[in-house]
DNA sequence: GTCTATAACGAGATAGAC
DNA sequence: GTCTATCTCGTTATAGAC
């Protein structure tokens, strides 16, 4: 996104980028313009010409990451019409922001919420909103298909699948143990698993999850 | 606790009481000793009479917190011996939390993690050990009993439970909407119950419940 | 676009009087 | 125990030169 010629990325990119590394590491209360400037070796006031503010920082932050996010969605139903397999892949979309020793971007700044501008919790809302969207729709369509079994509204399970893989995020970090993440993921999604519900896999990976990663 | 005659509270007590629904609302870096100073209208420098600087306070939140937390799941465990009830009751004990628009101090604080003083660290994992200890007795117990039904080591579900409930806290307060929380929780739950796996209450309270309430 | 310089404020903390 | 006064530092932000 926004590139110049052999892909050396714009200013405006590249603060993007440490910035949301950093909310995603410390929070959006936990990091400066100052750690941004000092990480591209630029000052504080070359950060306010191309983001007015913080709050416009985390306002552009969160539009980028929802964007990202939305088109890995889109991808991962274009690989795959098995809800089950669907929803392994959404959970990898997870897994892969871990694996930087990261915290969801939105996720993070759930935790903070009452201290954002109103702007910010706005668009925070929505990306939940979105996911659940699509969680629903896959689900819906899982459970016609005989792929997914699970009781009552989609939206409502799409809710609970949202709400366990952030908690599983949040807890997996300060363990640094990307496994708590994996095992609570495998016991969340075994229960939705069409035939055998008693027999579901408990642990182990499970069928052929190609993962989708969150393009850069 | 720690109170004199009359029930008036002392200044330390007060100064975490405060103090702690700051945090659990705007998090701990969300927060400043002037704010709790104004509210209590006292200096911040007796502030540091009582608490020598912010990392010994977030220490005596998080101390206080788990005493707390660990003298209810006493509570849950003697007032019901079946297993279903008691992680129903479990579930009851963030669910309080909840309803003050108050996120689990120590959820909060996981999600900060990486901005702590290390003493900090220490006993926010702490404080999820304890959880899980406690959950893996109750699970293994429940399902001796026949009252739960689950696969898998107990460790490992317990480790989910703990991840769900603190993700549907952190889900649930940006949209100020408690129902999110307990359906997340019943549907959790549900898939734990043991007679019909497949005609598991989804929704709905479920049984008698007796929540137990967290001694303020 | 990026810099220097600086303003304006708030946060965490301490000394010492009462 | 609590206060006043003060200090130092970090954070956000702006003006204006290059």
């Amino acid at each position: 996104m926004k590139r110049g010629r052999l892909d050396a990325p714009d200013t405006a990119t590249s603060i993007l980028d440490v910035a949301e590394r950093l909310v995603q590491v410390r929070g959006f209360n936990g990091f400066s313009y100052a750690n941004v400037a000092a990480e591209l070796k630029i000052t504080t006031a070359a950060l306010h010409y191309h983001f007015a503010g913080k709050a416009e920082l985390g306002e552009a932050l969160i539009a980028r990451y929802a964007a990202r996010f939305a088109a890995a969605l889109a991808g991962v139903e274009s690989q795959s019409s098995d809800g089950l397999v669907r929803l392994h892949a959404y959970a990898g979309l997870y897994l892969d922001v871990l694996r930087e020793r990261r915290m969801c971007l939105c996720g993070i700044m759930a935790a903070e919420y009452e201290t954002l501008p109103d702007r910010m919790k706005d668009a925070i809302v929505r990306f939940f909103d979105d996911n659940e969207t699509w969680l629903t729709r896959v689900l819906d369509q899982g459970r016609e298909d005989g792929a997914l079994r699970f009781t009552g509204p989609p939206s409502q399970t799409a809710r609970t699948i949202v709400s366990c893989l952030e908690g599983a995020m949040l807890v997996a970090r300060p363990y640094g143990d990307i496994t708590r993440f994996e095992t609570a993921a495998s016991q969340l999604l075994s229960g939705l698993s069409s035939p055998s519900v008693k027999g579901a896999r408990p642990r182990s990976e499970a069928k052929g999850v190609r993962r989708q990663r969150v393009p850069s």
